[in-house]
DNA sequence: TTTCATGTAACTTTTATTGTTACATTGCTC
DNA sequence: GAGCAATGTAACAATAAAAGTTACATGAAA
């Protein structure tokens, strides 16, 4: 797989999980729909098992299980959970700081950052696993249906 | 330079040829303010000179200069111009698409992220590059200075 | 006790970005 | 026009971050 996110590695996942109440999903199984190999997807839903979203259980038809229902996980809780940034990171090495630009230019835009974050951040909490569940299933014709949703 | 970002090493260049109206600057000397090298900044500021923001000119007393006064300069413009985007890039592969999942999760994501884009890019059109500039010289005590601006 | 799964560490591969070297081109000055 | 001083750009090397891989310890169930 090319240069995909952990965020969105983890969304899949976690929809493939939803959509199995039942029974318990193993890595390799999962690995296998995300395209990527077993370890990838335990180290994402490793620290999505930290932040209490998603369990493991060893053994015998062992896996993964969602830890809550669909509609109670929000976008922005697995977003922090993942502990990456949406925004890229545009500071540049403060260094030496020989001429007190860079740190003026390093503050404002640290600050337009922080800010974005949040903003972002309370967009994400409007969203749920099952919102994007449910746009994933309803009829596998029609893929142009995408688009125009309720995140304004 | 460690892992800075193209578009806040312009937003420094800028601010440096701000404070010089009169003559051009080369991009040796852009460099060693930047602490980076002289075809960088070129690549930089080639970008924004393709914009229309700033303009070089060859031989004796050469250099980069403004094409703009840095109060019509707004943050937006430089963003665009750098043609990055401020958001990471969230869709994986769609390879095969062996489960429909995945076109889901990036559909949702990409709008997601268009939308946080056009918000994003609507903050910074606030901002100009005469605002960074006031803000980096005042005084060089009071480092502390940073945080709590305008740009909510 | 065997089997199947996670948990993790260590290493390799891949990809993006930045840094560097080299050289052509253009414009100014003498 | 000669020569210098700058940009413009291509090609390549170095670096860093992310993902992929291998290997093995641990724990749970049949």
């Amino acid at each position: 797989m090319k240069r995909s996110s952990r965020l969105s590695l983890a969304l899949h996942a976690l929809v493939h999980l939803h959509k199995q109440p039942g029974e318990a999903i193993t890595s390799s199984t999962l690995a296998q729909c995300l395209m990527t190999n077993p370890v990838v997807v335990r180290r994402v839903l490793g620290t999505l098992r930290e932040a209490g979203i998603v369990a493991a259980s060893k053994g015998h038809d062992g896996g993964w299980r969602l830890l809550r229902p669909a509609g109670e996980i929000s976008l922005r809780q697995v977003y922090a959970a993942m502990g990456e940034s949406l925004l890229i990171r545009t500071e540049s090495d403060p260094g030496d700081i020989a001429c007190g630009i860079v740190r003026t230019v390093n503050a404002v835009m640290g600050d337009f950052i922080a800010d974005a974050e949040a903003l972002l951040a309370a967009r994400l909490e409007r969203v749920s696993l099952d919102d994007i569940a449910r746009e994933a299933t309803p009829n596998p014709l029609h893929p142009n249906h995408h688009g125009a949703h309720s995140h304004g």
